[in-house]
RNA sequence: GAGGUUGUAGCUCAGUUGGUUAGAGCGCUAGAUUGUGGUUCUAGAGGUCGCGGGUUCGAGACCCGUCUUCCUCCCCA
């Protein structure tokens, strides 16, 4: 009786938004494919101990969780229900929808590492769910276009991935991006130079604001989460950095008395030569030590991609994960990858009109039957027509011509044959173009012809 | 998770300080046109006013709750 509607932030993709939203998908899948990933596909839902802890505090409130199916009460006592609402959690729910494409890779990486090709490359398309506040350009389902490389330290695979972006992103007509990159090894020196050490997550949340709210709100923000006012002082050369001539040199200086930090640097300078050698022409690429990323797994490069000229959140995001493996058991084994993200990837193109109007009518030709005769005559060719290439359909119901002739006109299918007695007498049927209003006589090899090119 | 905002026909929106039978445009269906769509004309169908309570003689309008939309935090693709 009640009306239909959505779960929050959750949307239905038309066939006009799934034919571009699979122009996006080809694309991506073509790119992947090129660099040498093989795709893989995991389960929707994973054991929640898989899950949880690998995204942090935030990560784990966003975590969908899915209740124990059957009596989920019966394994809980009374206390359980009048405690906080946490332990409570752990007794009635054990799966969870995965938040990411990375954690579930890692976990399918260490069940069969036994057999992987290593190093391993694989891309993974689907979908990911997260229990927040949908926004503009942020739902609560959405897809993940991922490729990852684990089982090697090499830095060529920071530069593959720029390379990946740069084939990608101009293909789909987003010419103005720029891809951001950090090492969390410069910032987990910068924490220890400043005497924060060990608090790289709340020092890298507030440096991430920079750009957005300024040096005065970043340290506000830092003194608030118990920053000493020396460390601020210390902190102080990161604040010029954002305008350096040469960012890595001034770094070098800087943080010289920092093993980790010097470590950073050198992968980010690899990072950068590789890229040259590999010949990407004029490279968007911008070094940023106020990029972190909150996705606590990272250790080394991170990524972020920023559309320019909207105001859309990043497209893209990633960085390399020396240890994700280790919590499953397996460690010393480094990984590094990227994500896309469609839906934002989708909107950007909407919004910078990208899209060709064309890519929409999938029907070339219709016929249209004015009586069971016709009908028939008609379903006797459709083969015929498709055989020869051409996306044949036929009007399913003997109606009015009228009512046929407005279905094709509204599904845009640029040619009709009208078939009727007269028709099928002679072999020579109508075609119709319905832009022109055209129509000649030919029989039914004329037509393919005329279709053909 | 915190704060704000939105919801009336399939769509976009009107609806006066609470007052009788809730409107328009577009779209839809049928006809004008028994073998010709996109233009025009005519007629028609379509609404538990997000949902649940409350105030009132009377609620689409006021109050409370809830869901949803969009926005700012937080965080992220």
């Amino acid at each position: 009786m009640s009306k239909p509607s959505l779960a929050r932030g959750t949307r239905d993709f038309g066939p006009e938004q799934m034919v571009r939203r699979n122009f996006i998908f080809d694309t991506i899948r073509r790119s992947f494919q090129r660099y040498g990933f093989l795709p893989l596909e995991t389960p929707a839902f994973e054991n929640l101990s898989v899950l949880m802890g690998k995204y942090g505090e935030e990560g784990d409130q966003l975590l969908f969780k899915i209740l124990n199916s059957g009596d989920f009460k019966s394994k809980t006592n009374e206390q359980d229900w009048l405690g906080p609402y946490k332990p409570l959690t752990q007794k009635i729910s054990e799966k969870g929808l995965r938040y990411d494409l990375t954690v579930p890779f890692a976990r399918y990486v260490v069940m069969n590492r036994g057999t992987l090709v290593m190093p391993f490359k694989r891309y993974q398309i689907q979908p990911v769910w997260r229990a927040d506040r949908p926004q503009r350009g942020r739902y609560r389902e959405f897809y993940q276009c991922d490729a990852d490389v684990v089982g090697t330290d090499s830095l060529l695979c920071e530069a593959e991935i720029v390379g990946l972006l740069h084939a990608i992103l101009p293909e789909l007509g987003i010419q103005d991006f720029t891809v951001k990159i950090n090492n969390r090894k410069v910032l987990t020196g910068i924490a220890t130079m400043i005497g924060a050490s060990g608090q790289e997550g709340p020092l890298c949340v507030a440096i991430d604001k920079l750009d957005k709210i300024g040096k005065e709100k970043v340290k506000e923000e830092l003194l608030q989460k118990g920053f000493h006012q020396d460390s601020l002082t210390l902190l102080e050369p990161i604040f010029e950095l954002a305008h350096s001539q040469n960012p890595f040199a001034d770094l070098k200086s800087w943080l010289s008395s920092s093993e980790v930090a010097m470590q950073g640097i050198a992968e980010l300078e690899e990072v950068w030569k590789l890229v040259n050698i590999a010949g990407i022409p004029n490279p968007k690429i911008q070094f940023d030590v106020t990029l972190a990323r909150g996705l606590s797994y990272y250790t080394g490069a991170i990524f972020e991609v920023k559309a320019n000229g909207v105001q859309i959140g990043s497209i893209s995001g990633g960085g390399r994960y020396d240890n994700l493996t280790g919590t499953f058991g397996v460690p010393g084994i480094s990984g590094v990858g990227i994500s896309l993200g469609v839906d934002r990837i989708y909107d950007v193109m909407e919004e910078l009109g990208l899209f060709p109007d064309s890519a929409q009518a999938t029907t070339q030709l219709m016929l249209t039957n004015f009586d069971r005769q016709a009908f028939e005559y008609g379903v006797g060719l459709l083969a015929k027509l498709r055989n020869a290439g051409i996306n044949t359909e036929i009007y399913p119901d003997s109606v009015k011509l009228k009512k046929q002739l407005d279905y094709a006109d509204r599904k845009q299918i640029p040619y009709v044959v009208l078939i009727g007695s007269e028709e099928i007498q002679s072999g020579l049927l109508t075609l119709k173009h319905m832009q022109t209003g055209d129509q000649q006589k030919l029989d039914i090899a004329g037509i393919i012809a005329a279709l053909a090119h």
